[in-house]
RNA sequence: GCCGAUAUGGCUCAGUUGGUAGAGCAACGCAUUCGUAAUGCGUAGGUCGUCGGUUCGAGUCCGACUAUCGGCUCCA
């Protein structure tokens, strides 16, 4: 048998022996995660590789692949301590994740406390040292044994599995669990982990099956190493946009309003005015859109046309009742057809298109009340809609437009790093989600890739995850807790026109059918709000700032100065304010700073009789004194740019 | 929608086994007129999320509802 090792040299062996053996002659970092290796991109429990010829990367615990086998281990004590402490349990599966590891029990709730008693538990196992070993059943055997052991999850589980399989069990002391593995050698080999909090969770994802209590936790390879990710988590809390947009004024919600129906203060709506103005330019002056606004709300009949109201409607606020009104209205949950109607109000030659319609567009769906969370899942928000009503030739043109278009906004927002590109595809095996014959759906699926390709941009495909529709190409974001959201979403839509019967006349007479793009250029300002403001952590870039120059004069003999200072600075478009409380200027100074302002003019007798400003800003902290003038053009320079100025390391006191 | 947790002045939190609410910061007032991250003194502010129940008596116990948070499912 030959091993070839990751750095290219290979091992020849004559006599059959596992992997493992060999695997331990030659590395010293197999202690603790010994039995696991990637073999062919698969961790893998190197004891079943008896006599074959592989490509091993070995696993030390230090590595991704190791920390995931100590995560699934610890989940597996884990599940050993709840069997203890709470008798009755049934256990069901606890892989490790992302960042930790969670099991999901059949059980009574956790409370914090259990969690804790569990930890102590956890940390008895571990000291036991209990060996970890595999054996393997036949599949009957295997059913038979957790039968015997009143497992009816694991039961079901080796059930899905095929009949000839030689099904794989690790035992750590007496506590056994079906598992694929690897594992480490010995419980002993955890040495960092955390209970971090449960859930309810249904069996196999499934809301009509068991309702299961899921414990997340986390382990990592050394103590510091836990800490650091604990202290990481402590650490985005302060950049939840939830708490740091309601702390900065931002927006806040109130009871009576209702779920997802937050009201946005002042400040809040001076940063989305300033993303509306911007893009509602930006679109209409160099993408060639013209502008619409259509009503928010219209009869159950057009819902009809569209196909929302067979595919949508638990997303819909409905207003009457079909039974006993004899007309029936809904919030619109989309912009579609009413740009349509406009579409369609006047005759289109093929000359015309395409036709670019944007509008600033407030929507309702009506979420589960569950779902709500923040900015970022609510009931009514305002998105950048538009639709482009296009020749069949100019699709894919018009479509990388529209792509472009969305990189600019994420770029100048800076936000083009922090998000992933998706093409969202329909499921061939749930039919009734989408309307529309396969065709059709295969080939502009197929065109959207081309274009993405051509693009060189990176995307995964997601199944299932189209509009009922039409595909699309989704640019996700993740929040500071690491759940992906879609920020951009752009549709193909070869459908839809059809149901409208829209359509222009070409150049021999015919009336044909267009292509629409569904398309956002930068998304809900909702949404897109809360991503800034974690992003940012409250330091906006200037240009968006509700309040970017604060000018603190030294005492009240200063106000007129600094007054006129203002004065000079609103004509010129800079959104500024004066603090004259007869407060010492190292107070009105934290205090800005805590504001996250990022530019404060501090004003006294030197500043009134040079006709100067003194600079601090939250870039570069003291930037020294600037006439009044050169300030003005200097800051207007950075808004005009959009420039994100760098933040100095900054010495924050809370 | 489902499961769980939470709900005390603007904010962060105390409030012991039920005996009619406390602090710090903020706010307000007065004094201070100050040069780059907290001046001092004082004042006011709460029917303890809402409604109902148990009790002689409820912030504290029970129930319903509402909202918030963490998940599940779903989505921009």
């Amino acid at each position: 048998m030959k091993i070839t090792l990751k750095d290219g040299s290979v091992k020849e062996y004559s006599e059959a022996k596992s992997v493992y053996e060999i695997a331990k002659d030659i590395s010293e970092g197999l202690a603790r995660v010994a039995c696991a290796g990637e073999i062919d991109g698969e961790i893998v429990d190197l004891r079943t590789q008896i006599d074959r010829d592989v490509n091993l990367n070995i696993v030390t615990s230090s590595d991704e692949a190791g920390l995931k086998v100590i995560r699934h281990t610890a989940s597996h004590v884990l599940a050993e301590a709840v069997k203890r402490l709470f008798p009755g349990t049934k256990i069901t599966i606890g892989p490790a994740i992302a960042e930790g590891f969670y099991y999901d029990f059949d059980a009574e709730p956790f409370s914090r406390e259990d969690l804790d008693k569990l930890e102590g538990e956890m940390k008895k196992i571990i000291k036991e040292g209990h060996e970890i070993t595999r054996f393997t059943l036949p599949r009957d055997e295997a059913i038979k044994f957790m039968e015997e052991k009143g497992e009816p999850f694991k039961v079901e589980l080796i059930q899905d599995l095929p009949e000839d399989a030689q099904i794989s069990f690790y035992d750590q002391g007496g506590f056994v669990d079906l598992c694929a593995g690897p594992h480490l050698m010995s419980t002993k080999g955890i040495k960092a982990y955390k209970l971090i909090s449960s859930s309810m969770a249904y069996w196999r994802g499934d809301s009509n099956r068991a309702k299961l209590q899921r414990i997340y936790g986390t382990a990592f390879n050394k103590k510091e190493e836990l800490k650091a990710h604990l202290d990481h988590l402590e650490d985005i809390k302060k950049r939840d946009h939830n708490k740091l947009g309601r702390e900065m004024g931002l927006f806040t919600t109130v009871d009576v309003i209702g779920q997802g129906l937050p009201l946005l203060l002042p400040k809040g709506t001076k940063m989305v005015m300033k993303m509306q103005r911007w893009i509602e330019d930006l679109e209409d002056k160099e993408w060639g859109y013209v502008r619409t606004k259509t009503p928010l709300m219209a009869k159950s009949d057009l819902y009809k046309i569209s196909g929302h109201w067979d595919h949508y409607t638990d997303g819909m606020f409905v207003l009457g009742d079909e039974e006993k009104d004899k007309e029936v209205f809904a919030l619109r949950p989309m912009t579609c057809p009413f740009q349509y109607y406009c579409y369609k109000s006047e005759q289109h030659s093929y000359r015309d298109l395409p036709i670019r319609y944007g509008e600033t567009s407030t929507l309702f769906r009506n979420e589960d009340s569950g779902e709500m969370h923040g900015l970022t899942r609510v009931r009514q928000f305002t998105i950048s809609e538009g639709h482009l009503i296009v020749r069949p030739d100019q699709m894919v043109e018009e479509f990388k437009g529209c792509l472009a278009l969305a990189k600019h906004c994420l770029t100048t927002l800076g936000l083009e790093e922090d998000v992933t590109y998706h093409l969202s595809k329909w499921d061939p095996d749930n039919r009734d989600k989408y309307i529309g014959e396969p065709e059709v759906w295969e080939e502009t699926q197929q065109h959207m890739r081309d274009i993405m390709d051509e693009l060189h941009m990176n995307y995964v495909e997601d199944v299932g995850e189209a509009a009922f529709y039409g595909p699309k190409v989704d640019i996700n974001a993740k929040n500071v807790y690491g759940k992906e959201d879609t920020m951009i979403t752009i549709q193909w839509d070869a459908l839809l026109a059809e149901q409208f019967d829209m359509y222009y006349i070409d150049k021999e007479g015919n009336k044909i059918r267009p292509c629409i793009i569904h398309r956002t250029s930068i998304g809900c300002y909702e949404r897109t709000l809360a991503w800034l403001i974690e992003k940012y952590a409250g330091k906006f870039p200037t240009w968006l700032c509700p309040e970017q120059v604060r000018i603190l004069p030294i005492s009240d003999k200063y106000e007129d100065y600094a007054n006129k200072v203002c004065e000079e600075l609103k004509k010129n478009g800079i959104d500024v304010t004066v603090d004259n409380r007869s407060e010492k200027i190292g107070f009105k100074i934290r205090e800005a700073r805590l504001d996250k302002l990022p530019y404060m003019l501090v004003v006294g007798q030197k500043e009134e009789e040079e006709e100067t400003v003194s600079v601090r800003s939250r870039f570069a902290g003291d930037e020294g004194s600037k006439k009044l003038n050169d300030f003005i053009s200097f800051i207007k320079k950075e808004i005009d740019t959009k420039e994100i100025r760098k933040e100095e390391a900054a010495e924050e006191t809370k």
